[in-house]
DNA sequence: GTCTATAGTCGGATAGAC
DNA sequence: GTCTATCCGACTATAGAC
């Protein structure tokens, strides 16, 4: 086959972006099923073939949704990540007991704020929705997630948890999982959310609002001493 | 109209029960627009026809299921939040200030078990996937489960939380949101939370070991403070 | 790389006999 | 209250011209 122009290939390009952003959109608004092609390549301006030629198909295309909402989402919390593992990895005599203690919870608090952010704004609406059908019934666009971003950032929170406050291994994943449950909780149950704070959108005072509970929340957590590993035969408590 | 026969009421009933629960079961599992009333009728094993005669059309059957969701709900938490209400009511010179506290403490420990038990448990996955769907993209149906159970669950919550902790009846409505997170993460992000924790299912070990954390991470969240009130001039603190 | 056109399915609703 | 039959719209995928 003749090389293709290169006039063609940014023509191409610029389809392949258009159906992307519209996929987004319809799959996160309408789920797989409900989404029709013709409404994407619609809302892409775009001829509907186009999504045979470009993604193989419907189910090419949301795959390849979720392959960008991953990559996005790792440019966005990936440097964070990135020096929380540098803080972790460092050796341990640098400084001491407190100031890396106080040090890893600033850097937990700060990855917590950044998560928020991005969980209960506005642009996540829709990676939200994406992922959170996904997670009720993965296919295989759910490992594209899990090994893209979820997974590290559970298992760097975890790590955190249990430098700052010590304790087993499984009490530290399960504190991971209590913090992203206080983040996860303002978009999975946001109708919910809503009428019960007599919100009627979550704006910036509203998010405020929010960071600032959710750091106190955390914070007491924290402060808690970790629960005993269980399992094994139990000695006298306390 | 003639007035029908007793067999002919009796088997209307059966045919709605059946309609009703196979709608759970299909809307459940695919969401409103993928469920097709033919595969509900398929399931309920009667004709597709008869879910117009019956509930108005598919619409009618998917407002039906949640009000049968509500029900069973109230059902199943009705008991705990009566004695909750009872015990918030209650004059408060009776017993001492720290019995009170303590008494609270544990009426809102067990109102979080059996949600969690609720949440987390089998036969609540269909239930959580309808409640999840409508909390992102609310219908009339969600109405129907706020008004129903969700906002009365919600609003205890917070009014025990105030009463153990003090403070601010936004930060406890907050902190009440805190708790319904953490039991929540477990369901919203159920294949995450099973990959982050290496395991196969949540059965009857996996449950033990969330009910005794979240245990423990409530308990340590109303050890902590409440939050100061935002928005006035803020005073000298502590 | 894009386009038109269409084949082949499946969807919800409903009319009318029983 | 139930059943059969059908209307009509919407869907995905693909063949083939440009």
């Amino acid at each position: 086959m003749p090389p293709l122009s290169k006039e063609s290939r940014a023509r191409g390009d610029a389809t392949r972006e258009a159906l992307l952003a519209a996929a987004i959109e319809v799959f996160g608004r309408d789920g797989f099923h409900a989404a029709s092609t013709r409404a994407i390549a619609d809302a892409a301006d775009v001829r509907q073939a186009l999504i045979g030629y470009h993604f193989g198909g419907k189910e090419g295309l949301y795959v390849a949704v979720f392959e960008h909402i991953t990559s996005q989402i790792r440019a966005r919390l990936g440097p964070v990540a990135d020096s929380i593992e540098e803080a972790l990895d460092a050796p341990r005599a640098r400084v001491g007991r407190d100031d890396r203690r106080a040090h890893h919870v600033e850097l937990l608090l700060h990855m917590i704020e950044n998560g928020t952010t991005l969980l209960v704004g506005d642009e996540a609406t829709l990676w939200a929705q994406l992922i959170l059908r996904e997670q009720q019934q993965p296919t295989r666009a759910f490992s594209v997630l899990f090994d893209g971003f979820m997974g590290r950032m559970l298992a760097l929170v975890a790590r955190l948890v249990r430098s700052i406050r010590g304790g087993a291994e499984q009490g530290s994943r399960l504190t991971a999982l209590s913090i992203l449950g206080q983040m996860l909780v303002f978009r999975a149950a946001r109708a919910g959310v809503l009428r019960h704070l007599g919100w009627n959108t979550i704006g910036e005072k509203e998010l405020a609002a929010i960071q600032a509970h959710v750091r106190l929340a955390v914070i007491a957590q924290l402060a808690a001493p970790p629960a005993k590993p269980p399992r094994t035969t139990r000695r006298a408590r306390r």
